[in-house]
DNA sequence: ACCTGAACACCGTTCAAGT
DNA sequence: ACCTGAACACCGTTCAAGT
């Protein structure tokens, strides 16, 4: 009779997944630098040896978090927005309350190193793609001018991004404010 | 009588801006990684010791980079534009023609950096504001209404943020075309 | 099939000693 | 004032050997 081990981290083998979860989290606490095959070793109470049995290398590992990131930030977002329905107009503010949490993720990490890596740079443009053709729907779907679905779409989807990257103080008003007064804009 | 160094690089002394130079280089090229100290010791024709002269560590030396940038990402984009003059229109067309080019730079690696670096934070923060505040006075030179000049400068600016790290194709549509009707949108 | 343990190379950091 | 050279610690990677 074989011992059943009391939990996963008890366990003395380590899956795939179990290295990319605590990689994902190394990655969204202390950033890029943090994902460290030794330190991540030592948290799952392996040696680092183990390590190099699931992936090749380090840039492995970081694009396996990536990929496993990519439902989440696609499929996972629309889903939760489509599931209540509702006009395009309140799906698209759905989706503003959606993104707008603190989640900004390996959002930041995974652009910068697709600069470097084809394949990193292959899951951002299908994220990319993804995110785009939502919007576009959503936008068509309101009753915007043909014509100018695709640059209200990138305005939509920069205004998203910019949110995130964007570091500044707006006077009087709050934050939301301008953001809902810059959808209203966008949306006639 | 003392030798005088053919180049700057055959002296066998740096400054810190030579340290800075090299690794600004690096981070433009291969990224955040590659600024290592002794991979740019070697290119500078130095011993890695002689970098803690100059450097307390390698986070010291990456936000010289990053402080030494600041003037370049606000300033110097600023006065290029208003050094022709024109309507409002001519100048904010002027801007998207300078930055649209394919210098992102450390801009990516900044604000990555300044999730975690409170000293990045504020360069952040500094150079956010003042663009922001620039194209608030651009759209206000322009006659958009006082109410919503806020929101159309972040439109615009995250329009701006979102061409760099956006990877989406249009479709039959240039981007340029998209982009050129996404500022007619936000110009009224 | 998955892991250990030891080995090696590379690099960040320190520091006494040189010029 | 700025640099060398040696030393140390930490970590990425490899691999033969274990279970």
């Amino acid at each position: 009779m074989r011992m059943t081990p009391k939990s996963k981290l008890e366990s003395s083998r380590r899956s795939k997944s179990d290295w990319i979860g605590v990689a994902t989290q190394a990655l969204a606490r202390e950033g890029i630098g943090a994902v460290r095959v030794e330190a991540l070793a030592r948290e799952l109470g392996v040696t680092k040896g183990s390590f190099y049995w699931h992936f090749d290398d380090l840039d492995a590992l970081l694009v396996a978090i990536f990929e496993a990131w990519e439902q989440d930030g696609t499929q996972r977002i629309i889903e939760a927005v489509e599931h209540e329905g509702g006009s395009p107009e309140m799906r698209l503010k759905r989706l503003w309350t959606i993104c707008s949490g603190p989640g900004i993720g390996p959002e930041l990490a995974l652009r910068d190193f697709a600069r470097r890596d084809a394949r990193v740079a292959e899951i951002v443009e299908r994220v990319d793609e993804r995110r785009m053709g939502y919007l576009r729907s959503l936008l068509a779907a309101h009753g915007c001018d043909p014509d100018q679905v695709e640059a209200r779409a990138m305005l939509v989807y920069s205004l998203l991004i910019g949110t995130y990257f964007i570091r500044v103080r707006h006077g009087r008003k709050s934050r939301q404010a301008v953001l809902g007064k810059a959808i209203a804009v966008l949306l006639l």
